[in-house]
DNA sequence: GCTTAAAACTTTAAGCTTGAACTATTTCTT
DNA sequence: AAGAAATAGTTCAAGCTTAAAGTTTTAAGC
């Protein structure tokens, strides 16, 4: 018995394909990164990543602003929030004129850990993509710019 | 004040961007799929994985090897088997001369649940990548396949 | 055969994640 | 100005995830 398929199947699959691979390598690195966080600073990747926004803006964001910035849920960020403010690394700040909403930012000490973690986070992350040239990472990058062009929100 | 760069410093700055920006499509179309997986199916993305792996061995694979193929913890698979059993579409199997072990398998419900979904997944995936070409699905997958090389185990 | 080690799972504690429900506050409508 | 709608956050229930500890059973060493 032969099946006949046709180009569209054809390309189906192969996107199929790739959206496996690409996941494989991304939970990978994923994980590696994780371990290494946890092993070497006690922290996580969503730890690292609320860290990361909020070190770009020197006065914080609102917990609105972290959601969205994130892409993760508002309760969400809740949490890693609370957690990190336990320890000391950020902070709430009412905002005067709308009781509603609350700025975030890394305190002192939070800032100085995450320049250690930041620049501990790049090691690892150019050791586990060694194989990548620059050539690969400009012409994986620029195909990757374009792509998930179907879900909904976008935008940065 | 000039800052001057080597080679080294802008390939690892290069290779940072190139995950960073991985990571943001790989979560972007894993959530545009967790989502459909929830509203279409009552469903998730474990739940899916697992289901996957089984429907590969007809006769089920025993916790230990679908926590290695899914690369996930032991501990894991048991929760997430549970509940698939709960609701009738996995089962677990004595294995006669080790009472250690378990196997699990796909119950016919089970894999008639996930055929039905396997095609739509399909075409979510297509749908999210709709921008890839087959020349480009070539290039990143060939780029990939050989991408984390430092991450101590590999193997499929 | 007996003790030790290894293997296969499960359980547990802690954190991450989401969607939905809920509270408080602000803004919009009329 | 009163009521309705929108906005900002938190809380909650359920599920995912890991590492570590615990259980039961099998295999190895002596």
């Amino acid at each position: 018995m032969t099946t006949t398929s046709t180009k569209q199947e054809v390309l189906s699959k192969e996107r199929l394909r790739l959206w496996l691979r690409m996941l494989r390598v991304t939970r990978q690195v994923e994980a590696a990164l994780r371990e290494k966080l946890r092993v070497e600073f006690d922290s996580t990747l969503p730890r690292f990543d609320v860290m990361a926004a909020l070190y770009r803006d020197r006065d914080g964001l609102k917990m609105n602003e972290l959601s969205k910035r994130l892409r993760v849920s508002n309760g969400n960020v809740t949490g890693i929030v609370d957690r990190l403010a336990d320890d000391g690394l950020v902070e709430r700040i009412a905002i005067e004129g709308d009781r509603r909403a609350t700025r975030v930012r890394l305190t002192s000490a939070g800032r100085d850990a995450f320049t250690t973690m930041a620049v501990a986070h790049e090691g690892w992350v150019n050791a586990l993509l060694d194989d990548v040239t620059v050539e690969d990472a400009h012409h994986i990058g620029e195909l990757l710019h374009r792509l998930p062009a179907k879900t909904g929100e976008q935008a940065q």
